[in-house]
DNA sequence: CTGCCTTCAGGTCACCCTGACTTTAACAAC
DNA sequence: GTTGTTAAAGTCAGGGTGACCTGAAGGCAG
């Protein structure tokens, strides 16, 4: 017979962020932490820890988010749990990975030094634990969703120009995407609406401001509050 | 100071089938177990159970699942971690939920009784804890998968017709489908082939019968085997 | 001031997919 | 044979997409 008290549950936050790498083009970062203890000592891992009694697994997510890295995120999200018997070396543990998006601006709020830092998502090192599966499986995710809901703007700020929008995408995609078939499909979809705000300053003409129409759902609840009969889903529908 | 060791680690699953309702319209079934202990006791509940040390998560589903009801899922997919702190009247529960489909055939194999029935999925009792909520969320789950994957043919044997493939989209979208639309559809995504049979003794003319091509995923075991680069999208774009 | 560069904004066009519909085929029952 | 039913295949208009083009509006070098 065996005991069926002694798994651990805890929760993991995969954090994304656009970040510049050397060439100036925004690319795809998450934030990291250093272990403190066995098992994986000193090894990179996903920021995490133990759900209280009294908290919510969301709730747990976010505090725990903020205790190691102060980020709070504009967009957070159930990702899987993992529960695998062989994930942990000792114990046996279940993780129940959430997946986040923060804003530039919000990223450098992250408290740096030798046990916090940013790495690009797609040039990880050996993490602790399934962590690099983890990631892989968030940034599956990130660009499936991409490409159907409205969740780029969790990257932006209230007012942005076309260029800066198709420039998440861009990155995320890790594809070129149309300028004018961009600006089309955004327009007719209806989820911007322009500010009448331009942006003077470049050497070309100046671009408009957007902003996004309505109720724009930045934090994701999960089935709670949404799923059943609601349909929760904005299209976008980007392709190549 | 809250303990971190007092919270409950279940598993539960919400399986799907199709059967015929008085009409004789195939229409969406799942089973439901009766309760035998507090709390809600003798409420029905989704069948589940505690997840053991040395069991997967998934390994976990399948054996409560056939302990209870004796199914043996053509699909099982995990759906999602359920750990509000007021979900369950006493002890702290964090449940993880799948969602599996059966053939009509392994359907009938459940133990029926007083304490295991067959209900229809858009006409349920109060279930207990918040099983209601889950049921909602994985029935909208296989709505939404029904139109982008192949996960139809989990409801059928290897040989089908195409009426009987359109019936089990109709039975799930609940809604009419034109049948020569969903013939071109079904030819040009390349999912099926004919396998040169036909279905005599109708009064009509005699249908072809088709089988699924190539590696089709019977049981999806999440992030863990296909994620990261993969697509695994089969597309159906089913519609109106 | 005048070209010249840049990006923004708007438009055109062929192609494919879709939904709605029509036509022919092939059986069983009468 | 005639009728009824469904299978199978074809037709056609409309909408969305990708590729591409043209003009607009600014800064900058000379």
């Amino acid at each position: 017979m065996t005991s069926t008290t002694a798994i651990g549950l805890a929760v993991s936050t995969v954090i994304f962020a656009l970040r510049a790498d050397e060439t100036g083009a925004p690319q795809v970062w998450l934030p990291l932490v250093r272990r403190t203890r066995e098992p994986f000592f000193q090894r990179w891992a996903l920021p995490g820890g133990m759900v209280l009694t009294d908290e919510s697994l969301e709730g747990a997510a976010r505090r725990n988010l903020g205790e190691t890295t102060r980020l709070e995120p504009t967009y957070l999200e159930q990702l899987y749990a993992f529960g695998d018997v062989d994930r942990s070396p000792d114990q046996r543990m279940v993780s129940i990975v959430y997946w986040a998006l923060v804003r530039p601006d919000e990223a450098e709020r992250v408290t740096l030094g030798d046990n916090v830092r940013w790495f690009a998502a797609d040039d990880l090192p050996d993490l602790a634990f399934d962590h690099n599966l983890i990631v892989d499986y968030a940034l599956w995710r990130l660009r499936t969703k991409m490409e159907y809901s409205r969740i780029a703007h969790a990257f932006l700020g209230p007012r942005f120009t076309l260029a800066e929008l198709r420039e998440v995408y861009e990155a995320v995609l890790q594809k070129p995407l149309d300028p004018a078939n961009f600006r089309r499909q955004m327009e007719t979809s209806g989820v911007i609406e322009p500010t009448g705000e331009v942006v003077t300053g470049g050497r070309h003409r100046p671009p408009r401001l957007y902003r996004y129409t309505g109720d724009v759902e930045l934090v994701d609840a999960g089935p709670l509050t949404k799923s059943p009969p609601s349909r929760t889903i904005a299209p976008a529908r980007i392709s190549a």
